[in-house]
DNA sequence: CGCGGGATTGAGATGCATCAAGCAAAGTGG
DNA sequence: CCACTTTGCTTGATGCATCTCAATCCCGCG
């Protein structure tokens, strides 16, 4: 792998405790690899035979079954994922594409597992990656249990402004509306009409751009709690 | 805390591993009580001082948020719960009460992580049990999201035959119906609703117990998949 | 025997999905 | 440069799934 790469990777918090000779012995067995979007890179249900870290691009997490489909997360630099069936040495619960031209670092499971075995902050450096994981994923469990689809629409929007806005309340959305849908809990005719009933709370959508005029009314509405979308805690 | 009950704690993959001086310091620590049942032990919001062990008994993890409450899941001897809180020095996520006359083990969580940082042993199980939890919720996420609330009842009977059923089909319901329509993300009247439209595929219920008497037809209505139904991987 | 809590049933409202067009912006190829 | 497809989004009409509210039932328990 080009050299470049390794200090972002090595910056990750997974990477950043452990010991430099495993550091590269993790890296020596790991392959960089660069692919287009749209690109399987993983279907659920197959053995985990690697551990996988965007280094670049973006990749998505989804589910199949009763020929439906669901978006389960999105992953962004720096960051790796389906760190739980690597561990476990079990199969892959979700697939994953990539949705952007992407670069990831594959690292075989059983070096990541070895070198688990060997080294003692990267296996704790593990656990609050996992743990991480784990509090995201009980979030939007709450959110999907607890929450209308309009309410899921509308705290995403605060929490997208909140994040990545530059407070004068316009942003553009992440990814597409249908990808947006999908990851929401809801179809794409439905998020369309969520838009329209968000409308009188101030909230202004021209193609993928966003403008929030009534933050306040929104909240209102939306009833935001951190033990939901603080993407923090 | 009574010797008596160290060692199915001790025995507990969180704790098996780590050394015996270590275990013997977080058990000094650790407090064992016996509460009632319908007694709240945490609440959502609130910092995590705890890690709770459940030796005896039943505790529920719940989530309220609108107004509306739902059950997250429900936690059996001898499992830990609420590890990632405790790991993260952060805010539970869900509140947990006791649903029977239980026997639980409070560790604070300084101590926890205290020796988390002093016995690679214990770090490296706390991965492992992290791991478990962030699949089952992965599981449950799939299920909520792909499937009907029909499929999903049907797929928890056929579940609960297979792991506590005797081979004859018939088997008591782990909770009662109210607790049980919560966790599988319906009402009450829902359940008992979607219990008849599994009649024709052989569902009878009498109160509590239940009697699957074609379970090729369910199963052809309830389409399980271990990617979400098996409780082991 | 009556009381009370969970469970069931029914009726009605609502949320959300589905199906089917329509539309606009962005490619594509002549 | 312009038809033409393609793709993503929107809109409308309709039906199903699920929730809500209310009434009733059932059973265990005082």
């Amino acid at each position: 792998m080009r050299s470049s790469d390794l200090p972002e990777v090595r910056a990750l918090g997974l990477f950043n405790s452990m010991g430099e000779e495993n550091f590269e012995a993790l890296m020596q067995a790991a392959y960089l690899q660069t692919f287009p979007p749209q690109l399987d890179l993983v279907h659920e249900g197959d053995p985990a035979d690697f551990l996988y870290v965007v280094i670049e691009g973006c990749v998505e997490l989804y589910a199949n079954a009763n020929r439906r489909e669901a978006t389960m997360a999105m992953v962004h630099p720096v960051s790796p994922f389906i760190l739980a069936a690597v561990l476990k040495d079990a199969v892959y619960l979700m697939s994953a594409r990539t949705r952007a031209r992407s670069k990831i670092l594959l690292i075989p499971s059983e070096d990541v597992r070895s070198i688990f075995e060997l080294d003692d902050a990267f296996a704790r450096a593990m656990v609050l990656e996992m743990a991480g994981s784990y509090r995201y994923v009980i979030k939007e469990h709450k959110g999907l249990k607890l929450r209308s689809s309009v309410e899921r629409l509308a705290n995403m929007l605060l929490r997208q402004d909140h994040e990545f806005g530059d407070g004068s309340g316009t942003f553009d959305l992440p990814y597409d509306k249908r990808t947006l849908a999908s990851l929401l809990g809801m179809t794409p005719e439905n998020l369309s009409r969520a838009f329209n009933t968000l409308k009188p709370y101030g909230v202004e959508v021209d193609g993928t751009t966003i403008r929030l005029t009534d933050i306040k009314a929104l909240k209102t509405l939306a009833k935001p709690t951190p033990l939901i979308d603080d993407p923090k805690t």
